[in-house]
DNA sequence: GCGCTTGTTATACGAATGTCCAACAAGCAA
DNA sequence: TTGCTTGTTGGACATTCGTATAACAAGCGC
């Protein structure tokens, strides 16, 4: 009888791949304060010093995490835009329909990006990546404002707000689900944008 | 020569109080990550015993310190209410530039509200404090809106919104003060009051 | 001045943390 | 089959964590 393997090599990208979903769901099930490199290595089935011999520290992990989480959010907001048509106004609805809905706006994600802001302060390369991030978040939703054809020169301010007043729903309604509806963050959003319009 | 004290007592409220400002201290200084018991006691020059003595547990601590520090920050709104006289839009707009200046949107309050949303998830008490905090905050919001005219049938959504959109960009100015200026929001949230009143 | 209450200290304890490293073995190349 | 590269293991390591507790002393009441 032969020995089964005691373990698997796997190509190094696959395995950070692997590490990177595992702290995604330690987060999302045991929040901030239960997430540890143990705790990832486990969830991820390998022993605990891999995950130093593929990150730089249990930061870096948490920050490729988040980079990782907001990819998928921009996917699922992208395939929304899809449905939605060619329609700017329609994809505009979709924009922040989508944010408000699940897989987006779901309580599991929330510990993803509080352990990462947690970070943002005494870490200037994560402030970085933040920016970088906020930056990309606004100038997608720029883009659709002026599709819709508000003037360049009000775009800027109305990115802003859509993104603040986006980010703040999504933030309440993860915090505490009851205090008002994911139908209702919608509806308030689109009458902010046809204010803004 | 009389032997100085090794340590005072204290009225069980004022050591209380110095405990938790001590602890706004510490997460406001070290963040998240450096804030701990030991860390509180030596900053509030106590003993780290005593911590226990006055909290359930480090958790609580965090707890009450939100609370307190949430506190300060109404008091600071109502003060600006205060200057800003009688006029209903006069309150109303000094609400949300007070939202966004010192003391109230400083970097070094994050950590406090970041420690206090990552409890809230896991503890059921602690989100009960936060939904109670939440509506303090937009029952406040509506008195606001109401004394300027609007309909009580759309004060729910109108406050929902405000709230929305000062946290959001209270959140990405605490997190990155270079992406906008707190000028820039308060024109902004001033001219989404403009929109909906 | 004395005793008693209790706020406070100092330390001990076990558990958990992040990091590190020498040994191991999987699996490709020869 | 043999050898070698290197992904992987598993435990050691020094800290640090939160909590608990016995001894201590501050300062009020008498």
């Amino acid at each position: 009888m032969r020995k089964s393997p005691a373990f698997t090599r796997a190509e190094p990208d696959a395995r950070r791949a692997s590490l990177i979903e595992a702290a995604a769901r330690v987060l999302a099930r045991d929040g901030v304060a239960g997430t540890s490199v143990r705790a990832i290595a486990l969830e991820a089935g390998v022993s605990p010093g891999l995950v130093n011999h593929y990150f730089a520290g249990i930061d870096a992990l948490v920050a490729e995490t988040y980079a990782h989480v907001e990819a998928r959010v921009a996917e699922a907001i992208d395939a929304a835009l899809d449905v939605a048509g060619t329609d700017p106004r329609a994809r505009l609805d979709a924009f922040v329909t989508a944010s408000f809905a699940p897989p987006v706006a779901s309580g599991e994600l929330l510990a993803t990006w509080i352990a990462f802001w947690s970070l943002v302060r005494s870490r200037p390369e994560i402030a970085r990546q933040h920016d970088e991030q906020y930056a990309a978040f606004r100038a997608r939703l720029e883009a659709l404002l002026g599709d819709c054809g508000l003037p360049s020169a009000r775009q800027r301010h109305a990115a802003i707000a859509i993104t603040a007043l986006i980010d703040g729903l999504w933030l309440e309604l993860c915090l505490s689900p009851h205090a008002f509806t994911a139908a209702e963050a919608g509806e308030i959003a689109r009458f902010a944008l046809d204010a803004l319009l």
